[in-house]
DNA sequence: ATAAATTTTTAGTCTTATCTAAACTTTAAG
DNA sequence: CTTAAAGTTTAGATAAGACTAAAAATTTAT
């Protein structure tokens, strides 16, 4: 049995120690958390005695196998119900995290896979993040920042690297959406924005925006 | 901000308070939680001080119109999650019901409202219960025991008292199901058991069964 | 290499929701 | 009307999860 609060954390180690496979430390997990160390080192022991993370006192912890199995399986909740809100239900992009911050939570393998089913097995969410499958595994796509795309190359939109309200409000203003085509017209080294074609139409974008949207080149 | 063990709590009075508007007591509350009357005491003072009861010691509580708000919310979130399951997912009416335990405590309001719209305003659950709308009236329907009908009166299913998986699956196996007709052949004075037609097959059922079905006579 | 700064852990407290045991109130019998 | 039984509340304890303040370990800087 893993708790609500326990799922929490080891989704949150999950995204931490996700790209380097260092350890993953107590204040960083505090910080995502929106908590104190010192709550964190208690649930991070509880983990540990469960058998969920290796933890070594000062030194981080990282995942045991259970532990990412069960991470995972919040993360693949969490995204099929966001597939769901949007999909289904009329919800936009940036309202479905919260909801979704809930259903993740819901204890039913039944639900997960006729969910999955109802839904035709989507492969990514709504923010183009991929869905694992009943297995834990998780397909792989290859994927860059807009920000390494070179000048004079064509791209498309396949996900953002931050889906804050605030951000995917912006790129809907702008009519930015997954599968969006967006062509390199120019650099700017200075403040490293870039000018752009999205759907035909010129337009400059910061630093901050090309920073955190996910292209495939063509 | 009204907790998870608050909701449940205020279903629980509110489903032993429908019928005869006395109080509800402590014991009674406890039994149907699952739990002890210390316990039930110590969240009707909780409850009490959030105006969401009205309690006088060792008189028992009632519903305040907050209270009664509350627990509709959580009882029409329960039900619509039902509908959801049954005709969306691939659920029987006997698999639901722990499902919706945990869904129905969700809190987003325009989830309840798009997943209501998707499901086309239901008017009730699978088990024939009336789905609240979203001002908390709840449809009224006259139905009857199916004990009371007298004999030779023909009458439709549409609803179960006992939603206990196994009931439901005793149905199942008789194909007896919301709209099934049943014509009252006779009655057993000894042991209340009754001779039914249904779906054109003569069968008996005990007290037990009779006294769990609702119908509505034509 | 030592001191200072930072990070992490521990100790002790708080809140929510539960429990047992004991005390108190109400109800039912005699 | 008094006593026994049943129902209810209080007192004190426990576990999960969080917090503050202080101690300990590690890292960084002089
Ligand atoms: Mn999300
Ligand atoms: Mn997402
Ligand atoms: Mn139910
Ligand atoms: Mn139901």
């Amino acid at each position: 049995m893993v708790t609500l609060s326990e799922e929490n954390y080891l989704k949150t180690i999950f995204h931490l120690g996700r790209h380097d496979k260092a350890s993953v430390s107590t204040n960083a997990i505090a910080q995502k958390m929106e908590t104190k160390a010192s709550s964190a080192t208690d649930m991070i022991k509880k983990l540990s005695e469960k058998g969920l993370v290796d933890y070594q006192k000062y030194k981080g912890v990282q995942l045991s196998e259970n532990g990412r199995l069960a991470a995972i399986s919040v993360i693949r909740k969490h995204r099929l119900w966001e597939v769901f809100l949007v999909n289904k239900l009329s919800f936009s992009w940036d309202e479905v995290h919260e909801v979704a911050e809930q259903l993740e939570h819901i204890k039913s393998e039944k639900l997960t896979l006729e969910l999955e089913s109802f839904l035709d097995y989507p492969t990514q969410d709504p923010h183009g993040d991929p869905i694992p499958d009943s297995n834990g595994s998780i397909p792989s796509t290859q994927k860059l920042l807009l920000a390494k795309v070179k000048q004079g190359h064509q791209c498309i939109c396949v996900g953002v690297k931050d889906s804050s309200s605030e951000f995917l409000k912006y790129l809907d203003k702008y009519k930015i959406a997954l599968g969006s085509q967006i062509k390199v017209i120019s650099k700017e080294a200075y403040d490293e924005s870039m000018t752009v074609k999205i759907n035909d139409i010129q337009k400059t974008i910061s630093k901050e925006v090309a920073q955190n949207l996910f292209v495939k080149t063509n």
